[in-house]
DNA sequence: TTAATATGATACATCAATGTCTCATATTTT
DNA sequence: AAAATATGAGACATTGATGTATCATATTAA
């Protein structure tokens, strides 16, 4: 992340930049270094000194969310239960975090080291899936890509709800889950 | 659209700049007045003639798509048959023009003046809804909007799963009207 | 065929974002 | 308190995209 070895970035300065960098990001796509700098209240030469250049930055926040994400899908998930339970909690621990979530959905294309880092999530998804088709939770003729694909989207419309003050996390939650379960049963 | 008296613009000049723009918006964000040029094989300088600046051009060319996709679903539309018929009809014939689509769900948000134009799809949709619930092909305690916004996503799914060559347009219509349905029951 | 004009190519000026550097100031560390 | 160092502010050069102007050429219309 951190290319200087002269300077050692300070905690809540590099705190400041992610946060308003998300926050820029989330609904601008054209979002300068100086936009940044100012949204955090930090010095634009501050930026250029921890960061090599904005696609650096940009690859520091995307690999620190998608551990964000992975971490609370991991910290919640009980492999032994049923996938139904397994479904409902990631959704319940996800969909508060969409915020992190729609960075990720728009940069996930043009990253490509991100790739990696986002089959982690996929393949997860793909598995739990399966699983749900043993339980005879997900009819057996649905494809397990158009499934995956449903999960990643709901997720986002999930959370564009919240966003949007039409459902809480915990109502965006059961619909998705409602929605995601009955529509491929 | 176009801004000079002195130049009128030929046919099929429009016709490969608009659709050379719509194939680089489609995949990458950071296309440039040069990057279309070439595409389109035509000059710099033609653009420029003929769109006052790059937001001109994006402008002539969601209202292009978004009138596209209108039109396509008020050609197929028969508003005196069931809703789910209805739906049908609609996604059949809006998936396979989701190289519109994507282009659309890229720069509505960005895009003030798109905005009203598309609320006319918007409405459209959530009439259908309406009609969805009262035939009781969706459940009542489903919000409308929410309902809404797993349509627009289900077209999105869809189109992506054809993109990927995973789905013929056909088999996404018919999985994506499935999907609706019973999630939405 | 001839006149009108749209286009392509090129040169040019402008502007905004990027990235570097320096130094005074603020903060942390010792 | 004193030394070390991270930051902020500003100056600076660079680069890439934008937009304009000109003129020769190709296309269309008369």
């Amino acid at each position: 992340m951190a290319k200087e070895s002269r300077h050692t970035i300070r905690p809540q300065t590099l705190e400041a930049i992610l946060e308003a960098a998300l926050l820029l990001f989330n609904t601008d796509s054209g979002v300068t270094m100086s936009d940044i700098a100012k949204a955090a209240g930090v010095g634009r030469a501050t930026l250029h000194r921890h960061f090599q250049d904005k696609d650096d930055l940009i690859q520091t926040l995307s690999a620190r969310c998608m551990e964000e994400m992975n971490a609370a899908v991991r910290t919640t998930d009980r492999p032994d239960q049923p996938a139904v339970d397994r479904l409902h909690a990631m959704l319940k621990s996800t969909i508060p975090l969409g915020d992190r979530y729609a960075f990720l959905s728009f940069e996930r294309m043009e990253n490509k080291d991100l790739q990696s880092s986002y089959e982690e999530q996929l393949n997860w998804t793909t598995a739990l899936i399966e699983q749900l088709k043993k339980e005879q939770a997900i009819a057996k003729d649905v494809p397990t890509s158009w499934a995956v694909a449903q999960v990643d989207q709901v997720i986002w419309t999930a959370w564009t709800a919240v966003w949007n003050s039409e459902l809480t996390p915990d109502n965006a939650a059961d619909l998705a889950l409602r929605t995601l379960l009955k529509g491929l049963s």
